[in-house]
DNA sequence: CTGAAAGCGCTTACAG
DNA sequence: CTGAAAGCGCTTACAG
């Protein structure tokens, strides 16, 4: 400590020579590699010295010597607005830190120009919640990313897809439980749907279809103007009795809007929402919803990557078990 | 095409080789490096075998080489909440990316483990949108990253800080301006205050002590059982009049609350809400909110960046044009 | 105007 | 058990 202290990087060299060995040596112990056998006074001597030193390998070049950034990007088709997405990542980045692995977000808009990210980080696997276009396949590969997932060219049974799934067909499946028969999808108009409303409600359709339904008409209701009212005065015309909103708010407007249509819920028309956010409870009447357990869905996340990363065993998860309904007062 | 297509990534060797120059050249070229004078010719030359062989950079071995990995890092304090920050991000990327520079944000909770993001990202640049706490300023540095925001060794002019204070001044203000003189400040119990609560109620806080009022007390409310009903009660019986709200959920319930207890609004309680989300045009009456501009948010802070990195010249952006009340029938 | 060469800081066969 | 050396794919003075 003195004029010495010119921040210049501490480098394995520096470690190294402070430990007295090789470069080879620190990365050995520093890396754990397998079938190197170092007795442990020398282990000893390099981590002291990296810790004495503060020695960070440095990520770049150890990318580049390696061919592995360790960095896997998850890639977000649209603002996930549900809070418990937080927890999500926070269990997934955390299962991944434990093997090593850095786990980056990268929400992806249709219009989006610029570089993308994976051109800039060197991803060593790419993950979308949603399928890929050929165009973002094309360009990941020519990145030289060779692990991505989905995987358009691989037929893998891996399949995260009942983390969108599960919620919608459980929707579904409580309002045919309740007697309901004609059921509508409802989102909002604005913004335009987006992929997970497009795959939540394609979830609702392909469940109704198993119960012998029709698919439930996608609705797109306004929450400014007083259209809600006219629509749902539309669907009892229609029969509907049943509606599956995509998200607790959606439900809260259709409720509210119920009411100044003069009809009761859940005698007249039921509304369930999803995501059992803040919103849910606090409605009079309470929201019937669906609550997801995020951490369980970010372990099954961060065990998928591992998968491919590292070939690890996989299996699919049990989507009953990822998700439940929470039954209260508009359904 | 044919057996020679073992996926080998293209390097700028092959580039060179294809364009019958030198790898400098390549370099020169694609990065338009400055001071080089190479004819339209060779540019032409180069820039088409590039493009016809696919060729992307390796981004590793660019940043060990140059020193600079063109990544801006975006620490975020806690998960946040409202729509619009889509749009900041979105405005704030792009003005990046066309300098050349990738956005990652990383949201960091008060629990993480693991190792921090910059540890395998090299960025240029770490940004907060709240003061780092002294150990991760160490373990920034200690990462190599020389720039970081705000940077507490730095007495740097520069100023984002009202992104975060100029809503909830808007709010005071307008209350004050009402005719109200006690004030709370009101969020939700569950989850326990976090960084951007806590900034919002310290602007609120200031604004009041310089329009000549006490602080609001920071009141915590929760939205599940009927104790919001009691604390508007304890309000009113201490005079408080004017309720600043965290958020625009909070408003809601707040709003909820004082019509069950029996107070009008915003005749006996005026109610101000904060971010103008869909909650917030929804309600009956309409939430009367702060909304701001996110795009021209994005772009302040963009510029903020490319002033920290390269030394472009940087204004502190007026407040006032960033924000906007929009007042409806609670205030 | 262009290229040969050193170097960025690691990892990894390989030889001893 | 350990180290000398090549190599990852770029960038950057520097010499011509």
């Amino acid at each position: 400590m003195s004029e010495a202290t010119v921040r210049r990087r501490v480098t394995s060299t520096d470690v190294a020579r402070e430990a007295g060995v090789s470069r080879a040596t620190v990365t050995y112990v520093l890396n754990d590699t397998p079938g190197q056998t170092i007795p442990q006074s020398t282990r000893t001597r390099v981590l002291e010295a990296a810790a004495r030193l503060g020695y960070r390998p440095n990520s770049a070049a150890r990318t580049l010597a390696s061919g592995r950034s360790r960095i896997v990007l998850l890639v977000l088709p649209d603002w996930p607005q549900e809070f418990s997405f937080r927890h999500f990542l926070d269990e997934a980045s955390l299962a991944l830190d434990e093997s090593g692995y850095s786990l980056v977000t990268y929400t992806r808009h249709p219009g989006t120009r610029g570089r993308p990210l994976w051109e800039a980080l060197n991803p060593d696997l790419v993950i979308g919640l949603v399928p890929f276009d050929p165009d973002d396949v094309a360009s990941i590969r020519g990145c030289g990313v060779t692990r991505l997932f989905p995987d358009p060219d691989e037929s893998d049974s891996a399949d995260l897809s009942m983390a969108v799934s599960a919620g919608p067909e459980l929707q579904v499946d409580h309002l045919i439980d309740r007697g309901h028969r004609r059921l509508v999808y409802a989102t909002f108009k604005e913004p335009p749907p987006y992929s997970l409303v497009l795959a939540r409600h394609r979830a609702a359709c392909d469940r109704a279809y198993t119960r012998g339904l029709p698919p439930p008409d996608l609705e797109r209701i306004d929450h400014q103007d007083g259209s809600t009212e006219e629509a749902i005065r539309r669907w009892r015309d229609m029969g509907i009795t049943g509606v599956i909103a995509f998200n607790d708010i959606v439900a809260a407007v259709v409720v509210v809007a119920a009411a100044t249509a003069g009809l009761r819920v859940p005698d007249d028309i039921a509304v369930i929402g999803h995501d059992d956010n803040q919103t849910a409870a606090m409605f009079v009447p309470q929201l019937s919803t669906i609550r997801f357990d995020p951490s369980t869905l970010g372990r099954d996340f961060a065990n998928l990557a591992l998968h491919k990363l590292e070939g690890r065993p996989w299996q699919n998860p049990d989507a009953s078990t990822r998700v439940t309904l929470v039954r209260r007062r508009t359904t």
